[in-house]
DNA sequence: AGTATCCCTGACAACGTTGTCAAGGGAGTG
DNA sequence: CACTCCCTTGACAACGTTGTCAGGGATACT
């Protein structure tokens, strides 16, 4: 910039006036300073101008999400990056997987830059970290998984409900002995969900079976080995409900290798691609991750603007897609 | 900081050396400065010490994809994303659509951001804006499409090598009349991957067939009508090979609705998930996006570390995996 | 004509940090 | 004891930018 305004025979500040279109610059001097920044190829140091402007704006926002690389966080990233754009704002990314001591040390990392805001999906059961790491008046999101002991706008899908009316569908198709397949249940997505099931079954009044409920199936390949497991039992399920995305594909995957995918119904919890292509094609409660990082994104920048009304949750809306899986009748088991 | 010194009673200078772990530093003054740190909550400004610092480093790289939400491009993120986190280095990331406006600029966006590399997937035709829009010594990693008049690292899929092989493939299981469906071919992959298929059909001295060959699918919905379209007419294909995951899924449900998808023989360049678990599976022609996000990312930092050798070209190989698909047999048409 | 007002411009300090350099003090050497 | 060397510490400037303020010239008003 010391350049530009040697070669422009200009102070400055009246590079930096230029640069930031500032009003009441004579449009020779304008003229003359743009065509030394062509000359020098010269560009504004986002950094250094952040460090001296009054506001301190980075003009960054962080998102910690459980894995930028899983379909359902990469919509919402996508979401969530279109929001960004439109403002001129950079989205720093990173991915927590499921390790509480990751999201300190990125929310760390976060404060060391200064982004204006972070949207984050929690994976530790408490924040109230936060409060002691980050900058004051950074304003957070919680969104797809709630935050403890720090205040911030929540952005979460109807879990509860969206679990219960999957239940109530498979109620209403005739089946009693229902399936609850969930991963770890201290995510509180998986908890709500398995909550919103069991909640289906009392409105139906049927009884809970402890040995239908099964929990920390971690991955595709440990759902698909436990629902095996599950049905070599006896009395096995006619129906499942599986509360996630990697379980309902593993459960389809163990239906399959039983030969009852026609036999044992199943609705899922969150939709796939592809999932209208199998046979039978599945029935989901499907979540809406674009919505849900536009709204994150969204209410971040009001705070971001100065908003200070008290944190609010925002739920966004489930919806069941019927498609033949959770639609088949309960049938007798016809023995393995 | 300078609360930091006051607390603690020593030099700005001192703090300075602390919180960078230099070492030469009293054990008790270390002490001082650390309680002093903890009780005022300090927390370091990487943006102003990148300011002063002599190599200028942000700790930042950025990565341009065409879209951070697509699946293929998502898991090469959360690649690039593990690499960096290893070394503590954030990823800025930005989606480019096929907008080649968008990529000039992000490109600014970066440089006046000052990352520390760039790692990008093009879009448009001609790089050697980068020249002059980047900061001098940033280096550029190209992925998964190749960038022109610019020089960087560049780590690709053997797309045409795997588009013979899939040619090859339907060839040795008796086809002779196969299609070939791309994406616009103005896209450097869907480009290669044709050229591929038709080296595959001079291998086998078969001529190429124009009314078989369809470009410019650039969705699932538009490949799906003109998959329709082709075979409503006279002398279809027997086998399709599909350039594009998109593509690959719309000829699917083509077919399904034609009722062909056990008599059209189908290769899809890009594995995606679910693929086993159709009827029939999938035979696919798999990249390795992951190991193209480490590579990429590997190569950035071996530039940001100094390495000056001229720019090397990784080729990360596809893998044809047979499900099904792609080995069935020709078979009359039986009329629609 | 005198004065108030506005527009335009530049000098200077400051943002939070680190590189440079010099100085003080203690230990080791001849 | 004098000397050198090293360890420890701090004063100061500088990184690239913008906020503040003041000054000069032109315009508009009394």
């Amino acid at each position: 910039m010391n350049d530009v305004a040697k070669i422009a025979g200009v102070s400055l500040k009246t590079v930096s006036r230029v640069v930031n279109n500032e009003e009441n610059v004579s449009p020779l001097l304008v003229a003359q300073v743009r065509s030394a920044i062509a000359i020098l190829n010269y560009s504004p140091d986002i950094g250094a101008s952040t460090l001296r402007r009054s506001d301190r704006r980075t003009e960054m926002i962080a998102l910690l999400l459980k894995d930028v690389g899983n379909p359902f966080f990469a919509t919402l990233h996508r979401a969530v990056d279109d929001e960004a754009r439109a403002r001129g704002v950079q989205v720093i990314t990173g991915s927590l997987d499921e390790c509480s001591s990751r999201e300190r040390e990125l929310a760390r990392a976060i404060t060391m830059r200064r982004a204006d805001g972070l949207i984050m999906a929690t994976v530790s059961a408490d924040q109230s970290y936060l409060a002691s790491e980050l900058r004051v008046d950074t304003p957070v999101v919680f969104v797809d998984r709630p935050g403890h002991g720090f205040p911030g706008d929540t952005v979460l899908a109807t879990n509860a409900l969206g679990a219960t009316e999957a239940t109530r569908h498979l109620i209403a198709h005739g089946h009693r002995r229902i399936a609850c397949l969930s991963d770890h249940v201290r995510i509180p997505t998986a908890q709500l969900r398995q909550d919103g099931y069991l909640a289906g079954l009392r409105e139906a009044g049927v009884e809970p079976d402890e040995r239908l409920i099964l929990a920390d199936l971690s991955s595709q390949s440990v759902a698909e080995s436990r629902v095996l497991e599950m049905f070599h039992r006896p009395d096995p399920p006619t129906a499942l409900f599986t509360t996630q995305n990697a379980v309902t594909v593993g459960a389809v995957r163990a239906l399959r290798r039983l030969n009852l995918h026609h036999r044992v119904a199943i609705v899922g919890f969150d939709d796939f691609p592809l999932a209208d292509l199998l046979d039978p094609a599945i029935t989901v409660i499907a979540q809406d991750p674009a919505t849900m990082g536009r709204t994150a994104a969204q209410a971040l920048f009001r705070r971001i603007d100065g908003d200070t009304s008290p944190p609010a949750d925002h739920w966004i809306p489930t919806t069941l897609i019927r498609r033949g899986s959770g639609e088949l009748p309960p049938r007798p088991e016809p023995g393995l």
